[in-house]
DNA sequence: AACCAGTATGTTATGTTATTACATTCGTCA
DNA sequence: TGACGAATGTAATAACATAACATACTGGTT
């Protein structure tokens, strides 16, 4: 089931310059390609299903490219889907105050960015002397495109 | 492997009313009972593995329990863990606003609740035209006393 | 009481997500 | 060359979650 692979060929065009300048393995240019070319997350056996063709067999080498992509910072995970997708804010330093819409009708998610939110989670989590090395926000619910179809 | 089960024995007194009053079906108060003592989320299969003595045998009677746990409320889902904990705050109208520190040494989870988390969050959402059902922030890190330990 | 419909629960099987363990290959440097 | 460590391949399995179907319990109606 390859679902909507394909559906959305737009780049973001900042993981793209990302990717073309690094030099990791190439299972990690397989998985982002995918990623690239596909309008949602995709688990990583969906990955997996497309990446067959170029060879791959196994899960691990689509989670250990994809570990490499969220070590570098290209890619997210989202948990409350249990997939990925490409970061389209690699240009910011960090990736604190990262945020997620997730739209239970289309699947598709979109990246927020905002250091407002990055500031009061470091807020809170100073307040009880939590020392934070990665943040999830995630907001589930309806898109507008689908609100409104 | 129980784990940590009954380390914590110290019992969340909002969720605790609660649950004193309600209907519910014999495995949610089971399941209920469980987390109420444990001092760390537990995941289905955990929490399994404990009810077998009192008689429970598939992981769907567990599941079918913490769905409505968390429908009512009683209890929160840690998407990163797949795992599920008690609300602390069941005192509190909704739930916007919540977030969950989880601490990668002891495992241990602590639930914040601030209104202006909620806002922000709301405010976010807005700008993009989306209608958020239900939210979602974890901050993986070290916790105060394991900082210090 | 007998019947029915709806809800909750039990049970088996299976689907989906992720990791462990070990073998192999590849690059680098003495 | 050979020794080492890092990366990759492969098989097996663990961990998380749901589908599909059977059974039992509930309350309302005749």
């Amino acid at each position: 089931m390859l679902y909507h692979y394909y559906r959305g060929a737009s780049m973001q065009q900042t993981a793209r310059k990302e990717m073309d300048e690094r030099k990791g393995g190439r299972n990690s240019q397989l998985v982002f390609e995918v990623l690239a070319g596909s309008d949602r997350p995709m688990t990583a056996y969906q990955l997996l299903a497309v990446l067959r063709g170029q060879g791959l067999k196994a899960p691990l080498q689509v989670y250990r490219a994809l570990d490499q992509l969220i070590d570098e910072g290209l890619v997210h995970k989202i948990e409350s889907l249990s997939a990925f997708a490409l970061c389209t804010h690699c240009e910011a330093a960090s990736h604190e105050g990262a945020a997620f819409t997730i739209c239970v009708k289309c699947g598709r998610t979109e990246e927020i960015h905002d250091t407002a939110l990055g500031r009061l989670l470091g807020r809170l989590a100073c307040k009880q002397g939590f020392r934070t090395t990665s943040t999830t926000v995630e907001l589930s619910g309806v898109c507008e495109a689908c609100s409104n179809g």
